[in-house]
This record gives structure tokens, sequence and C-alpha cells, in this order.
RNA sequence: GGAGAGGUGGCCGAGUGGUUAAAGGCAGCAGACUGUAAAUCUGCCCGCGUAUGCGUACGCUGGUUCGAAUCCAGCCCUCUCCA
């Protein structure tokens, strides 16, 4: 089915990465014909990368597997700009001191996808800051700022959007395409990188790119071999945008969103994205994907458990997604609650003796934010102990205690349990 | 600098003196139904709160009024056209 020769772009299109390619057979050559640098930006604006950042991670992965050099690029430089890209608003500028914190966080994210080091093939860190920050304003224009006309940049989605919708641009944001093509052919200079990815919603800036190198090579005579390709949006199956849950966004890091949670978020999946995203988020063989594509009914679960360890297992390891699904079998499936990875408080029997105030613990839990919160879930049905709605509000008293926890829950799906020892 | 339009809750968007914590929609949360899915129906949805209760809120600051998101003045910001 694929018409591509070299391996990368092969599993690429197998697994449904790609979307848009500047020049593909060049590029499929390009690939065949030996250890090729790719890039891809990554915003500074937080101090975790979420899944929706996940497509581009992968990519960096297969290609790395692929025998390929990935380049994370850390936008160090162009977050102090901000990507106006689907904006309606400037974005909040940030300080020096925590784009770096960012940057700091977000490397971790990598770790587990990417081997760095210095051979040929290994993964190559690099902060744009590095050169954007020390650019003289005059030399820049001279030298680039030549190779760009409004006429086009206004043409730019980017742009065009904010112009239509009457909302402001400042000439800071404006600048951020010119930042971000230079990136590339500061790339392409310092390590030979020659194809930057990104998803869909880049194509613009991705494609300035590839024509800053071809124009700029045109006058210095450097070579001008760049490609830009693009992945579909992230979309469930029901047009929604990706990477959103009932706690706000799905992090990468466990610190901010443990691996039981994301374990929980996979989980979740609906049915019709479950092949879409054992493709793009697991490494099992597409023949497999197939075959649990072909699930049906209440069968699709096996896939979304499936889904949701394989995921785990590549972020957070095998045995933290193999704890994951322990703890899901067990409170879903077994009603027991005796799994590791829910929230947890500990507790004496003493406490219990006068009759312990449950919103208090509901709240330390996690699950709800105030006491008018908890009596409105209660009116909802929705809090239970150890499985069985409240009626009202009451205290909890040693009778609750069973094999020393109690498991408070909200709804069906968050539970958080309280062990009792002495 | 001049003329006009505008700034409402996470977003979109009504509201032009009291019955307005502010219609409606989206997003979110919960319940029912199910398969920890989708769709559908129901409830919640500024904070606290048992509350017909308190606090805070319609760009900012003052004023008019018994009472202001709504009227007035000044300021800030945005858009469009003109210079």
């Amino acid at each position: 089915m694929s018409v591509y020769c070299s391996s990368f772009l092969q599993t690429l299109e197998a697994r449904g990465f790609i979307h848009q390619v500047t020049d593909a057979e060049a590029l499929d050559n390009a690939l065949m014909s030996g250890t090729c640098t790719a890039y891809i930006g990554f915003d500074a604006t937080a101090d975790s990368l979420h899944v929706g950042s996940l497509v581009q991670i992968m990519m960096l992965h297969h290609l790395q597997q692929a025998g390929h050099r990935p380049v994370v690029l850390l936008g160090g430089g162009t977050t102090k700009v901000g990507d106006p890209t689907g904006k309606d608003e400037q974005r909040k500028l940030l300080s020096d001191d925590d784009i770096a914190q960012n940057i700091a966080g977000i490397r971790k994210a990598f770790e587990p996808f990417l081997t760095f080091g210095d051979g040929e093939n290994d993964a190559i860190m690099a902060n744009n800051d590095d050169w954007l920050s020390d650019l003289s304003y005059v030399q820049f224009l001279r030298d680039y700022g030549v190779h760009f006309t409004i006429n086009r940049m206004l043409t730019f989605d980017s742009v065009k959007l904010r112009l239509e919708r009457e909302q402001p641009m400042t000439f800071l944001e404006f600048n951020y395409m010119l930042m971000q093509a230079y990136d590339f052919l500061e790339l392409k200079r310092r390590h030979q990188c020659c194809l930057q990815l990104g998803g869909s919603d880049q194509w613009g800036n991705i494609v300035n790119g590839v024509e800053l190198i071809r124009r700029s090579g045109a006058t210095t005579g450097d070579d001008t071999a760049a490609f830009g390709l693009t992945t579909p949006l992230l979309t469930t199956a029901s047009g929604k945008k990706m990477g959103k849950t009932e706690k706000g966004a799905v992090w990468l890091n466990a610190d901010r969103f443990s691996p039981y949670d994301y374990w929980q978020f996979w989980r979740n999946t609906d049915d019709a994205d479950v092949g879409t995203m054992l493709r793009r988020f697991t490494l099992l063989p597409i023949t497999e994907i197939e075959k649990l594509e072909q699930l049906e009914g209440g069968e699709v679960n096996e896939a979304k458990k499936i889904l949701a360890t394989e995921t785990t297992a590549l972020l957070h390891g095998r045995k933290a997604a193999e704890a994951a699904a322990e703890t899901a079998r067990q409170t879903f499936e077994a009603g027991t609650a005796a799994g590791m990875d829910l929230p947890t408080l500990s507790r004496t029997p003493a406490d219990f003796e006068a009759g312990a105030a449950l919103f208090p613990l509901f709240q330390e839990l996690g699950l709800i934010a105030s006491n008018g919160e908890g009596r409105r879930h209660i009116k909802g049905n929705a809090l239970k102990v150890n499985g069985v709605p409240l009626s009202e509000e009451r205290h909890l008293t040693a009778d609750d205690v069973q094999d020393g926890a109690v498991k408070l829950s909200i709804g069906k799906k968050k539970h958080g349990l309280i062990k009792v020892s002495l």
C-alpha cells in the first residue's frame, strides 16, 4: 500500500503519521541514501509536555529506530516571542527563569523514547536560544528579512485568522515565523539537519524554513536540500481535540499526572479511536493492531487495556504500566480496594473512634474541592464509601473499615483509599 | 490627531436602571442506560455554604440613584476608516 521505499516513511505511513510532505519523493531518496537528521521544535510554555506532543515524540522515536538522527529543538528563544498559531490572543510573556525551568522539565519526557549521545544516530537536544538571543537586529534583517515578503506572510493562517477576526497581532508575534524558519537554517548548518517534522498547524512555519534554506542557499551556495513533513491533527473520532481530561491536560511527567491516571486516560479511549491510537502510540506490530481492531462490542475493552498498558509502558516503564493495569483490574473488575496506585491516605483506628468527617478526607484525596461540592455530589448520588452511594453527609466509623481500608469514590471512575493501621 | 464600533462568567454570545450570579450555546463534572466507550436523557456548573445566606463579578477609576453590567465623567485597551 505504501509507495515509499525508506523504512522511516513506510513506518510513518503505516501508522498514520503523514499529513503533508513537501517533496515526498526527494525526501524518500534522501532517507534511502544515508543517515538523515530531522528535528521537531517544542515550545517551552509549560514545565511538562502533554499527550498532544506525543505524536511528535513517537515520530522521533521511529526516526531513530530507522537509523536516522533526531534533534529535539527546545524553543527557549522562540518561546520569548510566542507562536501566534491558533491563538486569538497574545500569549503571556514568560521570564527567562520560567523558560529555563520549563525546559528542564520538558527534557525528562524524551528520555524514555530516545537514545541521546554522540553516536551517528544518537539524539541531540538543542535550544534555539543559543543562536536567537545573540542575533543582531539589522544584520538579521539584511541577511534573512530580504527573503520574506509581507505579502506572503499575510497569507499564512496564523496571521490571516487573527486579522480576519479583527484580533490584534503584535509585531513581535508576527516575527515568530522568521525565527522558526531561521531555526531550520541554523540546524541545517550546525547538524546538517534536512527535515523538519511537526503538527499540521505547523505547516506554514515549516514551509517558511524550507524556503529560507533554499533562498539563502541560492546566494551563499550552501546545500539547499530541506524537507518538511506534518502529522494530522490529533483528534478523537468525534472531532474533539485530544489530550484534555477533567483534570485538565494529560501531562507526561509523572509528578503532574500519575502513571495510573495515564493508564486510565488511554483505557477510556473512544471505541472508534482504538486502532488509530494503537498505531500511533504503541510499537505493536501492525498485524497485531489489525487483529485488535477487529474486536467488537465489549471486546474492544481488551484492546483498550492493551493500548493503555503499552502506552504507559513506553512512558513510565513496563513495571509501572502493569501495576496500573493491576490496580485498575482490582478496582473495576474485582471491586476490591487493594490497588496500590490509587491516591491513598493513612489513618489509625483511633481516628475513627469518634467518627471521621468525610468531606475533608475526600478533599485530601483530591476527589472534591470543597464541602459544598461534596454535598452537591451527594445529591447527585456520586459519592460512595466502599462502593455504596451516600444518601446523606455522615461520618466514617470503624464499621466502614474493610480489610484495613476504606474506599472512597466519586462517580464510577475516580477512587481513593484510606488505609487504616496502627 | 479626527470619526465610528467595541471590551460581559473557561470560550462563544444575549442583556441597555430593579424580578440579573447575569438568557442561550460550547466545553467540563455527576446520575441513568451501558462495556471504565459513543449517542441519548437528567442534574450541577463564580467561591464558600444546610440555606430563601454571605462574599466576589460584566476593561479601570470615580459619580448619579433607594438601587447600575445597564446612566454620566475620566482613563486604559482593541478594531475599522480618515489624517
